[in-house]
DNA sequence: ACCTGAACACCGTTCAAGT
DNA sequence: ACCTGAACACCGTTCAAGT
């Protein structure tokens, strides 16, 4: 957070006399910025109007807008329960981490090309994440040589889990193309939140291809 | 394919004797574009320079930028083999079809972000591709209210795994902080085509999950 | 060291003018 | 109808000048 500074900084043109900027307190702007307004809200300029400085003046503390992204991301990592791993069955502490997850990345579609892309190195709590999954994939008895590959493929359905809730509800609209099947499978669907029922599906498909692939394993 | 004119079009400043752009062409020159200088290369006055027009001259075919990326899109989903569906089971055409959809998106990864969330309507080949998948799904018995979700959520798990294959090989290391665990899963994992071992895994796992649904339902 | 303000090289898009 | 060229309202980023 961004501590106030105890007198009013900066009057003049010149270096303020308490630096009025911080890399945290621009992260967490970016952070309220990205809720508000969405990806294309979260410009350079609006984040410096914002914290009430130039634009320039951001080039202090971060070197590139990827560098914000980067520091937004892991604030948003910090957020992900990774409680279950400590103490519940891997499948059960899996499921509910996946949930958190694509909740985490729905409230921010835009971060799910950063976070796929994005070295976890310098990231800490991004560290600390992946170090609570393995750390519980292992307790439960998966052979190291495969929890990496267990990771990536549930974080890959998850990701893309998080952009399909950004979807319009009716993008299966085939309009006046001929497509009777798929007219048919959406007609059949039931209403509600879509997006989530397809992703509960796929999650426990996913679980239970695991848990069957785990049990065939040693341990 | 933009047909090259008869005769050298255009050369004042007013209306050229024969269109010189048309939507096809700028579509197909799109495509390129996109292969060869990635995401960030694809601009409408790049687009333009190569197509030996004024960037302006575009928008008398496209309305917006969003338009060229949507129709790039269905071209794109043109090339991907949904053969599988007419004669395979149809978990064995779902595996064709997932490999065929994230090898295209692996070399396309600007157009996840525009996959996962553009409605299908008028994109012809996109159409296509759902109306074979749907088909082949209900004519392997699964019932119809879950064949939407069926087809979501492996998408989920194709987009985020194509998404995968552009994260750098030492995505997971943690630098200087402390994780063990993530440490050994890392070290433990094989070379290779890691990228390609995750969405294997997974998608392996997906595929067995839903066999165990779909044999949980009438049919 | 850390701010302001001007500047640079871009974007996507609009629109009058030309044929 | 379909092009050019000038223009607009933006971007992210750099840098000299100020304290």
């Amino acid at each position: 957070m961004p501590a106030p500074p105890a007198q009013p900084a900066r009057r003049g043109r010149g270096r303020p006399t308490r630096p009025v900027l911080t890399a945290d307190g621009i992260t967490a702007e970016a952070v309220r910025l990205l809720e508000e307004r969405g990806q294309d809200g979260l410009t350079m300029a609006a984040l410096a109007r914002r914290l009430g400085v130039a634009p320039s003046a951001l080039y202090n503390h971060v070197a590139t807008k990827a560098d914000v992204l980067r520091a937004v991301q892991d604030d948003v990592n910090r957020g992900i329960d990774c409680s279950g791993f400590a103490d519940l069955p891997w499948d059960e502490a899996l499921a509910r981490w996946a949930h958190s997850y694509r909740d985490a990345y729905a409230r921010h579609p835009a971060l799910v090309p950063v976070m796929a892309v994005t070295p976890v190195d310098s990231a800490p709590h991004t560290v600390a994440m992946y170090e609570r999954v393995c750390a519980g994939l292992l307790a439960g008895g998966w052979p190291p040589h495969l929890v990496a590959d267990v990771v990536v493929a549930v974080e890959s359905f998850v990701l893309g889990s998080a952009l399909d809730t950004q979807a319009p509800a009716d993008i299966f609209d085939p309009g006046r193309l001929p497509a009777p099947a798929l007219r048919a499978a959406t007609a059949a669907r039931p209403g509600g939140d879509t997006a989530r029922a397809a992703f509960a599906l796929g999650l426990d498909a996913l679980l239970a291809g695991l848990r069957a692939l785990r049990a065939g394993a040693p341990g």
